[in-house]
DNA sequence: TTAATATTTCAATATTTTTTGAAAGTTTGA
DNA sequence: TCAAACTTTCAAAAAATATTGAAATATTAA
């Protein structure tokens, strides 16, 4: 495998496996480009290098922007605007675990809170609704902590003795 | 919030969560409803109560069978075919753990190693893309056991554990 | 202030994904 | 073996999502 093919591939792979971390094909790709790019490129570049559209282009760069694993840079003496990716993968998994905790888990968490708290009348089930909500709620308030301190910060120390411990 | 206002705030937001965990909004609806059901429910059942065709319930209760998390079930004397979800939340999660790790995260760590074992030719970009990909295939990997280790089997003295230390 | 360069917006279009429903298939009791 | 009860399949339709491209907007150098 060449260099080329290895870019493809790994371009293409990373942009299905977007939607798996909730984010569309075009905008997983953008990203994978700018990760594996040592320079920072242009929207000319971008569009060019994935053959998709201006407006495409400018619209998921903004979106990978929101998410904050991608970041605008200006060269000296010109227009254009240049775009790099956070390089870092433990930084960048950080982050990802960050922004879908506060856009997801928390809102399903506060769900599963009030749907847990309904009264308790006596009836199977209600009695089943409560008890499985409240399980799920523990769970994904158990992985919320994970996810927000585990991958968090200090990351590493605590990932690599867990790992050997496990492994 | 009376019973049924909370089954359907569950439902439904259960439904917009599946596409999170990479299945569609009836299958992650027929999940939620099997999941509080305090009795098995036939398909006409699940038709009804969510109002969705007879197709579709058939093929997405099959992909929730394939996904190990819902279960046929036979009534005595009933020709019908009865379904019912896994009920123990922690089993839920080992499973589908289990399953994403085999349907996704195997095969990307697989390509991430093929991409990362390109010939070094001394250029920036080569090098780029092995040391991103390289950075990514560790990553993978580690996340892959965790997913299969520490959610995996004893889960609860493990997850206590770290929880406690981490909070 | 103008004109050139660059970016954003958004209605229209294209693509992908999901859903339907009726026909085909299967199972079982008589 | 038949026929009733039930389930699966799959082509067509609908719905949801992503993409385009051109007009509108913004930015800057002269």
């Amino acid at each position: 495998m060449n260099y080329d093919e290895a870019k493809n591939k790994f371009i293409s792979t990373w942009g299905s496996l977007g939607t798996l971390w909730g984010i569309n094909k075009a905008m997983a790709q953008i990203h994978a480009l700018l990760l594996i790019s040592p320079e920072p490129l242009s929207m000319e570049d971008i569009m060019e290098q994935l053959q998709i559209s201006r407006g495409n282009t400018s619209m998921n760069l903004r979106q990978l922007m929101d998410w904050g694993i991608v970041f605008k840079e200006n060269k000296m003496g010109e227009r254009k605007e240049y775009f790099t990716s956070e390089k870092d993968v433990q930084e960048l998994a950080r982050q990802i675990a960050k922004e879908r905790s506060r856009r997801e888990l928390q809102p399903t968490i506060k769900i599963l809170k009030d749907v847990s708290n309904i009264d308790e009348d006596g009836t199977a089930k209600t009695k089943e609704l409560i008890k499985q909500t409240k399980a799920l709620h523990e769970m994904a308030d158990t992985l919320d902590t994970l996810m927000n301190r585990v991958i968090g910060q200090d990351h590493n120390w605590i990932t690599k003795a867990l790992v050997k411990l496990i492994k």
